[in-house]
Parts: structure tokens; sequence; C-alpha cells
RNA sequence: CGGGGAGUGGCGCAGUCUGGUAGCGCACCCGGCUGGGGGCCGGGCGGUCGCAGGUUCAAAUCCUGUCUCCCCGACCA
């Protein structure tokens, strides 16, 4: 039943002042999806008709490449959770029941899949297993933001692949990389499979697919044949015009410069000239001095990943009383107190200007390896004016849509998940998870197609295809005729949306540009005289020649068929 | 967790500083005109001013506490 006039569409003419992102703004608009409280959406009839055809293209795509679907609960007890070492993430929702339970609310479902698998399969003739679910996710995130971009409680598709070995897992991960790539194809989005960061579970590999648009939390390297996360990316810096070398450093005054831009502009160097101190604390409340070029920022996650653990930055009285005034500390002259890792975008033979460790001075032609020892390491955060293989890169934002991961056997060994191999050994399942959230593929084509004038949904999303608007008021000729082609449409299987209502056009015409449907017909006296329906396609607001409603209905449907077919 | 802002009919807001009859636009209901880009006229319905306590003859307004929501940052297994 989708005439207008009867369908629980709350469109609204003004914006909420509030809504910052253009999805979050135009699918609240469009009534598409309300909000019921910080990070919790309900979705409307036609937002929810939108998110079941992302999942309708998830779920082909996985049983393509053999997945079967099931169903695991998100309230679970809390006593895998604590076996696998997550049950301290804050981010999970604990609750007692009234016998005192402890249970969670699930964010993912790694310990549920791997609990059954432990007791199921037991040998090598089970295996490999691709197991999937479309299920709520719960998450209590510090901060929701931006509609349905950032939930506390949002629909997941989670696979799970179960392997005998590593070769195994690599096997079911490039079969999860293919599914994944033809999803996002198919939704029409524009997207890039990315490197990923393994993250603190020390995961043996991930990607991560990113949708471009100004409302996402991420960024993305790009350049050809290149992708990757800012938080993993690596690159060529750009070199630096370094001043020339001298035999021993020379202190300089410089009174009251902490800032790079200080020093470089004072001493009239390039910013790349200057070697930026960046101490940092490890949780053994170790120390460590991190070198940057003044031109480049430390990434802390390439940091983590090389000090293998997390760190912090140094507190002012921890430079103080281990190094020297803050804003003034260099590497030259701590005698291996410190250790000091050196990003590799620096030149080793050349020659740089640091902290002196004494107030309102630095040193110049301090050559690293001469003048200090260090550990070299990749440490820098990616900048535009890097090149990848010759290429400049270029840095953009991103939604991350999906997320794929080796897991190996961190929840397989913690939850007992193993089976016998053919010479009768025990072996620990190897485990891939793979997640993609439907919620945020919508919003993705929200953000990436939509104009002034609201939502332009890709064919394959759009919650109809054909937004019918009749013109005439009732009990007129040209009303009569609208019926009749939507009730065509309907018999001939196209998703149609009927504006029947009694408002005027300029509404109803508002309402269409809102809701994005690809095709909006429209019939009114004009199109009864000429028997043809007006054709408006959406992308682009572009008007197409007149659909013919006087001939045979099957004539009819094939050609709105094919139109509908060769959209975007 | 740090910083900023906001809670007043369904929605968007004014009123709060300086206490004294709760108001405007949209939406909604009724009637009429109009009818190819959010039209016009007339009449109506609808609010314990987030919640709790306090001050006062009197509180949307002053004081205390508390809850909720939004934005920026931190965080995001």
């Amino acid at each position: 039943m989708t005439r207008l006039s009867e369908y629980w569409l709350p469109t609204e003419k003004q914006d909420r002042p509030d809504a910052e992102a253009i999805s979050h703004r135009l699918m609240v608009r469009a009534g598409l999806v309300r909000q019921l409280g910080a990070g919790m959406w309900t979705w409307l009839p036609a937002g929810w008709r939108v998110h079941e055809r992302a999942v309708q293209i998830i779920r082909e795509e996985m049983n393509a490449i053999g997945g079967q679907e099931m169903l695991m609960p998100v309230l679970q007890p809390a006593e895998s959770w604590r076996k696998s070492g997550r049950l301290g993430i804050e981010e999970l929702f604990k609750l007692t029941d009234r016998k005192g339970s402890e249970l969670v609310l699930a964010m993912t479902h790694e310990e549920a899949v791997t609990t059954h698998v432990a007791q199921i399969v037991s040998s090598y003739r089970d295996l490999p297993l691709i197991l999937y679910h479309f299920q709520v996710k719960e998450r209590d995130e510090p901060r929701p933001r931006a509609g349905v971009l950032r939930t506390r409680e949002f629909i997941m598709k989670d696979s799970y692949t179960f392997d005998r070995d590593a070769e195994g897992l690599e096997e079911r991960y490039q079969l999860h990389v293919g599914a994944y790539d033809r999803i996002l194809d198919r939704t029409g989005l524009e997207w890039y499979r990315v490197q990923s960061d393994v993250g603190m579970m020390g995961g043996l590999g991930a990607h991560e697919y990113m949708a471009p648009c100004a409302a996402g939390e991420n960024e993305v390297a790009l350049a050809p044949g290149f992708a990757a996360n800012v938080e993993v990316a690596s690159a060529f810096a750009q070199p630096v015009e370094l001043p020339p070398s001298q035999p021993a450093p020379e202190r300089v005054s410089t009174p009251g410069l902490t800032a790079v831009a200080g020093v470089a502009g004072f001493l009239g160097l390039p910013a790349g000239a200057l070697l930026k101190a960046y101490p940092v604390v490890l949780d053994d409340a170790r120390l460590v001095m991190v070198l940057v070029r003044g031109d480049h920022r430390v990434n802390e996650i390439k940091l983590a990943a090389v000090l293998g653990k997390p760190s912090r930055p140094a507190r002012s009285e921890e430079i103080e009383s281990q190094l020297g005034p803050p804003g003034f500390i260099g590497p030259v002259g701590l005698d291996g107190r410190v250790e000091i890792l050196l990003d590799e975008a620096v030149d080793l033979a050349g020659s740089y200007v640091t902290g002196a460790n004494v107030p309102d001075a630095h040193l110049r032609g301090v050559t690293p390896g001469r003048d200090f020892q260090f550990r070299p390491a990749d440490v820098r955060e990616v900048c535009v004016g890097d090149t990848v293989n010759g290429h400049p890169i270029r840095i953009e934002r991103a939604i991350e849509v999906g997320n794929i991961f080796k897991l190996g056997t961190r929840y397989s060994e913690p939850l007992g998940a193993s089976y016998l191999d053919a010479s009768g050994r025990e072996q620990a399942i190897w485990m891939g998870s793979y997640g993609i959230g439907p919620a945020r593929i919508v919003a993705a084509a929200v953000e990436q197609f939509a104009d002034e004038h609201g939502i332009s949904w890709p064919s394959a999303l759009a919650p109809f295809a054909v937004h019918l608007v009749a013109v005439g008021k009732r009990d007129t000729e040209e009303r009569a005729a609208a019926d009749e082609l939507y009730e065509t449409l309907r018999a001939g299987g196209i998703e149609v949306i009927y504006d029947d209502r009694d408002v005027r056009l300029g509404e109803k015409f508002a309402d269409a540009e809102l809701l994005g449907c690809p095709v909006r017909l429209t019939v009114g006296r004009q199109a009864l005289a000429d028997k043809e329906a007006e054709l408006q396609l959406r992308r682009g607001l572009q008007r197409a020649p007149g659909l013919a409603i006087g001939g045979a209905r099957a004539d009819l449907i094939r050609a709105l068929e094919e139109l509908c077919q060769g959209l975007p």
C-alpha cells in the first residue's frame, strides 16, 4: 500500500537546526528516520525499505560465497566475554538479571559464534565454515553523532569464518574481499578498500571499506594503486632543503620560541629542517623520545605498532625532570638515558635544528647518528605532498561502511574452539571476522549524491523506483488517469510510491525531490492530452522524454524497466 | 572525559537580564476561495514552560540540585 495519502512518510519543510551532517538532515526531513534518544534511531517505513535493500544485496553476495545465514542473540552471558578478555571494554553494555547473573549486550558476536563452534566442531572434516547474521549491535558510544552514522544501537551484518589453518583463513578472507567488492559496487556508492589498523587485538591483517564523503569520521590516503587509512598509511615524504652540515652542533639563542613555526621563522629555515621531539611514556613509566621532521606529525597508531604497546604523551613535569624545559628538548646529550625513535622521513646525512635541553636555546647542525643514537621507525602521519611510487597522494574524508579482519586464533584459543586434524592432533581453529553496516551504506549514499533539493538515491537503494505524482483534484479525468497508471505499474511489478494527496503540486514535487526516487512520473492535463506521463530523472533533475501511457500495458512496463536499468 | 550550547503546544522559536493574564510562525481541525512548484481568507483545538526542591503575596523568569539533547575535541576491539 503505497499511496502517499495513506503512507507514513512524515516529511518536513524545515531542517532541524541541530543537524549538521547532510545525511542526518535529509534522512530526518525526508521522513526516513526519527530519533528516540542519543544514538537511538527508529527507521520509518520508507527508510526501512532502503535499509532492507542494502541488506538484501549483502545477503545475496554472502550466500554467493557459501555463507550460511543464522541468528544469534544480543543478550548474552558475561562468561564468554570474561574468557575472551573483552568484558572490560568500556563500550560494552553490562547488566544483571533478577537472579544476579551477569549479562552483556553484544557489540559483536565473536564470543557467541566461537562458543557454538567450539561445542559443535570437532573434526577437520567440519571445516571450513562461513557463518553470518544480521543482528543488532549495542555499543555504549561516548559520543553518538551525525544521525545514523554513529549510533549506540545498529544493525550489522557480521560474518565469521572458521578454518583449519592460515592458508584456509587467507582463502576465506579473499572470498570476503570479492563479496564486499561486489556489494559496494552494487550499492552504487563510490568506495575504496583500504589497508587498516589491526588494532589492539593484534590481528593478522585487515581492510576497511570506505565511502568518501564530508561527514566521514576517517581519513584515507589515496594514490594510483594505493589506498590506506591514514592511521596506517606510509608514503615518501617530500624532500626538504636543508642547510649545509656543520662539524658539530652549535647552540643558538631562541628566547621564548617553543613552537616549530617560531623557531623556523626566526632562523630562516623551512619547518622540515627542524626535528620535533615528542616525548611519550609507556605503561611501565619508561620515557621514549619520538623525533619527526618539524613539518610532520606523529601518528599515534603507527607509533603504538612500533612500540608494541600503547603510550601517552609525557606530562610537562615528566619532561622537565627527565629531559629539559618543555619546548626546548632534543636528542643530543641524553647519553642513552631515554630511547630515541627517529622517523624514517628524516635524512640521516642532513643537518637539523633541535631543542638544546636548556631554556631558550636550540642546536643547529645536528646530524643523526653522529650527534645522537636512535632507532629508525616509520611513525609519522602521511600528509599532502607525500608520494607513493612517484604519484602524489591525496587525503579524503570517508565513512567506514565495512571492515574485514583476520583474527587468527585470538578467540578460538581462549574459548576452546579446536579440531582434530587428519593425524589426530588437536589444532586451534583459524578465524576471520567481517562486518558491514547497512545503515552506514544508506547514509553514505545520501551524503554522496544529495543536492540542494534533497536525496538522490542510487537505483539499487531507492525506496521506490518510481515516484508517481497526480496533478488534478479528486474526481477529475487526469486523476483517474493517474490512478490507472498507478495500478498498471503495481500490476507490472514496478516499485512505486503514488502521491495521491490532495495538496498543492509544489508540495508534491518538493517532497518527491526530497525523497529522491530515481524516476518521477507526473500525470496532469497535459499528459492526458499527449498520452504521455511526464518523466523527470532525479539525478541532476533532468527532464526526459515522456512515457507513453496510451498503448499496451506490457509495452509501458518494458519501457520503464529498460529506463530504470540504465540509471545509476 | 574536557570545552561550548539548548530544554516553553506536534515542529521551529520569542518571552527569562528587570518575577505579575504564556505569545508568534508552521502544522493540525472546521468553512470558503484557489488549483502545474510549499496559495489566500475566516473561525478553532492544543502548553502542569524537562524534572525535583527552595525563595516570594506571586516563579517560564530568582536560587539549589538533577535529568535529557545537540555541537567541537578526546575516544571508537
